[in-house]
DNA sequence: GAACTGGATAAACAAGCGTTCATACAGTAG
DNA sequence: CTACTGTATGAACGCTTGTTTATCCAGTTC
């Protein structure tokens, strides 16, 4: 409920901006209140951060599993960020637009999912170049393309939303076909 | 000055988390001696935002109008990004990740500028779709595509900086194949 | 040299921040 | 009934925030 709510205003406000007080208060609480479940502001912003990204990395470590060649892993993902990022926008958005406030041990662990999740990708490009199933567009360029896919993806957050005329099963039909290409899939 | 090391702050802890006194004290000065400058610590943030935004659309507009077919037209409006993006990445990341925090008419004048640059690439993508040059994934998705090229060129700056072994004429080469492959260009 | 200007200062301001704490109270267990 | 646990409260804490103000000083202009 508290969590709820602070991704809520995280979202619209960004964390630095979003005050205890209007975080309870949106829960009909006192300000104190929050100190029975959270230990700290930073405690709070970094549990809705880490939860959407462990539920992303789980997402996509699942439906890899069950996809076969590249071009098959490389929609599976882009199906899962899509996903990710469409349906659940607020707290997708907070996660990757407020970790940097994060610090020490916290910020540590963040940055190590979200270095995981991009080797993921970089990792399915490498085996579908070997294979001769893409052909990316330079040499050892198998970041960069999978940043740039990433990226194209996750910022979904910041101007979709659900409703007439694009589903988000449209959008992922749409960015799946994007990913593609990008990558040179015969 | 003032606005160069609000830029460095800005980047580095958001605008919010960054204080008068971070700024004024960067650059040897104290609190007070910010509103000889600026208004209120919002006009200096709408200044730096502002700024970055109208220099990337003359570019754009520059550009653009010395490209002749669509493809090339796409191709100089992401080799302007890219260049932006990367060179100038503290100052393009503010505008792109604080804008939010602008109020009333400032928010408004930024919110237009980014609508412009927007449509500048889906008339684009439109205009080659209509003469064959571009084959998108779909039904009027020229603004989804166009969103799709922006936010891979825009999030350049979270993460690029110039150095070995990639430069930013490499990366422009890069982005360009992207995009023209994004587009479906023949 | 008098008048004016631009820009710096230290000090203060009210408001708001995250956080703590003593207290209270409802529900459950023994 | 008693003891305990979990959770809420309101008031306070010390600190920081953006901003204002009276004052000062170095240049420039006449």
């Amino acid at each position: 409920m508290l969590a709820a709510a602070a991704v809520d205003l995280f979202y619209r406000q960004g964390a630095t901006a979003t005050t205890i007080r209007e975080i309870t208060q949106a829960c009909g609480l006192t300000a104190g209140a929050l100190y029975n479940h959270f230990a700290s502001k930073e405690e709070l912003l970094y549990t809705v951060v880490r939860d959407s990204h462990l539920n992303l990395d789980a997402a996509v470590v699942r439906e890899l599993d069950s996809a076969g060649d590249p071009p098959a892993k490389l929609a599976a993902i882009v199906r899962v960020y899509v996903e990710q990022h469409a349906r659940h926008r607020k707290s997708s958005r907070v996660a990757n637009s407020e970790y940097g406030q994060l610090t020490g041990e916290r910020r540590a662990e963040i940055v190590e999912i979200r270095r995981r999740l991009r080797d993921r990708v970089t990792d399915v490009l490498r085996a579908g170049e070997r294979s001769g199933h893409f052909q990316l567009p330079g040499r050892d360029e198998a970041t960069i393309v999978a940043r740039a896919i990433l990226d194209m993806c996750v910022h979904i957050s910041a101007w979709f939303h659900e409703g007439q005329p694009l589903t988000t099963a449209d959008l992922q039909d749409r960015y799946v076909t994007l990913a593609l290409r990008m990558a040179g899939s015969t």
